[in-house]
DNA sequence: ATGTTATACTAAATTTGTTGAGTATGTCAA
DNA sequence: TTGACATACTCAACAAATTTAGTATAACAT
């Protein structure tokens, strides 16, 4: 699956702990990649059985030991193959449109009452990104190549959330 | 999982052999629920076991055999049911993003390559769904409720398809 | 007569994803 | 001093999804 490859992009050349991928994940990673706290330990261990992926034990004072992970060449090699392979469109599963579709089995109040809810969860969605996008990227214009294509996974989230709301 | 739901939804008032059922997910369900074959029959087996749908096996010549499925009284009161509890927004898994992230390690034309062709596919998809909207819902305006709902599903296929362009 | 496509379904292994609990430690505010 | 919150992880059980491989039959074109 592309959870493993979604790590080794996002690790790219830096060090991060577990939970600092979740962290990374939680906040940025979440417009083109969801994944729980579970399913990222779990990634990390198979990745460095595999050996895609070195780790580092820092002894930390004042709070717990951490294992930071860096990609290795192996890593990287992986991740190029998979990067010349094609990728399938998502999935969708949207459960609220299952609702609709079934809506007639209920009263009108509790599916317009469910839409108004996502419609809300969407329009929040949408100002978290366009804070990061005022913040991060304030001159689209001035961008490196690297710093476009990270750009350019925003104004997905963005249009995204546009679209539903 | 909602895909048990997606099919009771579906079913409806009518009857539908899981080979229909595929068909009806290959067409139309798939703007909203994406499941495989298997998935459909692994499911209705269960469905049939929990009693939520019946089963009658129609004997037919020339072609095999085959089991129509519908929904039972148990089997709406926990589509009901469902119906009542919030839902979740569909979590975002697309990997062509995944590829934009980590871009930078291969040449800029794989990756310009593969957005195109996805711009493609979604071009192509957008123009079966405005087919659809076409010949199924020419008068918006005219719709019963019932027929509003299921046009709400294909709209929503029609502004994502969009976006993604 | 042969191969392809469509109908109609089953079975099993493996990978992913979810849920819940558990182990530690430290900060900070009421 | 108590509780909430943040850091930093591990383990186990379960549910869902994917992949792969089958079994059969019939239509239809080459």
């Amino acid at each position: 699956m592309a959870l493993a490859h979604t790590i080794l992009a996002t690790l790219g050349d830096k060090s991060y702990s577990g939970y600092d991928l979740w962290k990374e994940f939680s906040q940025t990673t979440k417009y083109y990649w969801q994944a729980s706290q579970q399913q990222i330990y779990r990634e990390l261990g198979k990745l460095e059985k595999k050996g895609a992926i070195a780790s580092e034990i820092i002894h930390q004072e004042g709070r717990p030991d951490k294992k930071l992970y860096r990609i290795t060449e192996k890593g990287t090699e992986i991740l190029k193959t998979w990067l010349l392979e094609p990728a399938e469109p998502m999935a969708i599963r949207e459960e609220l449109l299952v609702k609709v579709i079934a809506a007639k089995l209920v009263p009108k109040s509790v599916i317009l009452q469910e839409i108004e809810r996502h419609r809300q969860i969407h329009t929040q969605q949408l100002s978290v990104y366009k804070e990061i996008e005022q913040e991060n990227f304030p001159d689209p214009t001035e961008l490196s190549f690297e710093e476009k294509c990270c750009y350019l996974t925003l104004r997905c989230g963005i249009r995204c959330e546009s679209s539903w709301i």
